[in-house]
DNA sequence: CACCCGATTATCT
DNA sequence: GATAATCGGGTGT
C-alpha cells in the first residue's frame, strides 16, 4: 500500500469520461510511484488532452500502431512513449465510451516526496526544472517503455493516482497545447493558476 | 529506402 | 537564440 487512508485511488470510472474533462480533473491529483524501489509522490499541475483520429495532433491520428496501442487500450492505464528519441513521456489513457482512443499527457508535476531520488535521477538540475516538463516528469518518476500499459487503479500497482485531500482548490487555466504543429487551436492544455511548476514560457 | 520531423531538453553562445 | 542528441513513424521515390 503506497498511499495513506485519506487518499483514495481513482477508479476506472474516473477515466471513462471525455479526455478533456479528465485532463482538467487530474489537476491537483497525486501520482504515487514505487518504481525501481524508490518511493515518490508528486502532484499533477499541468496536463494536455489528446484525442482520437479526429485530433491531428494526437499520436492516435494515424490509427492504432504498436507504438500508440495503449491509447486504444483500457482507460486508466499508462501510455508511455519515447519523445524525440530521448525522453519518456507519461500519458493516462482516458476517453468516454464510444470513442476509440485518447490520453492525457502529464506535462508537469510538483514533487512532494522522494526528492532525493528525483535529484539523483535528474542529475545537476535544480529547482523548478526538476519536473516542469513532460520529459522531466518521466525521468523523475524513473519511467521507460517497460512502464507502458500499466494500470493506475490497482492497490499493488507500482504507479497509482489518488485524490489529494490536503490540496486547496486552484483555478484552472485553459490554453492551447505546446510543441504541436497540427490542430494548434484546440484549447486542450490545462494548468493550475499561478503554480510555479508549470512549463515555463520560452 | 531515403528523407523529414516530432506531444523535448540541456547546453552552449 | 541556436543547436545537438537520438529514434521511430510518415511520406514519397
Amino acid at each position: 500500500m503506497n498511499q495513506s487512508m485519506s487518499e483514495t485511488i481513482l477508479p476506472t470510472s474516473f477515466f471513462q469520461r471525455s479526455t478533456e474533462l479528465v485532463a482538467q480533473e487530474l489537476l491537483g491529483k497525486l501520482i504515487f510511484s514505487t518504481l525501481d524501489n524508490a518511493y515518490i509522490v508528486v502532484r499533477i499541475v499541468e496536463t494536455e488532452a489528446y484525442g482520437d483520429e479526429h485530433d491531428a495532433a494526437s499520436h492516435a491520428a494515424f490509427g492504432k500502431k504498436k507504438r500508440n496501442d495503449a491509447m486504444f487500450g483500457p482507460v486508466g492505464h499508462t501510455y508511455v512513449y519515447l519523445s524525440y528519441g530521448i525522453h519518456f513521456c507519461l500519458n493516462i489513457v482516458a476517453r468516454e465510451s464510444g470513442v476509440t482512443s485518447g490520453g492525457v499527457l502529464i506535462r508537469a508535476v510538483e514533487p512532494l516526496k522522494g526528492l532525493q531520488t528525483i535529484h539523483k535521477r535528474r542529475g545537476s538540475v535544480e529547482g523548478f526544472n526538476l519536473t516542469n516538463g513532460p520529459g522531466k516528469v518521466g525521468q523523475a518518476l524513473g519511467l521507460g517503455l517497460a512502464h507502458n500499459h500499466i494500470p493506475l487503479f490497482c492497490q499493488n500497482s507500482p504507479l497509482t493516482v489518488t485524490t489529494d485531500p490536503h490540496c486547496s482548490s486552484s483555478s484552472i487555466i485553459k490554453s492551447t497545447r505546446i510543441g504541436i504543429s497540427r490542430n494548434v487551436h484546440a484549447p486542450w492544455r490545462f494548468y493550475l493558476k499561478d503554480n510555479q511548476w508549470v512549463t515555463p514560457k520560452r
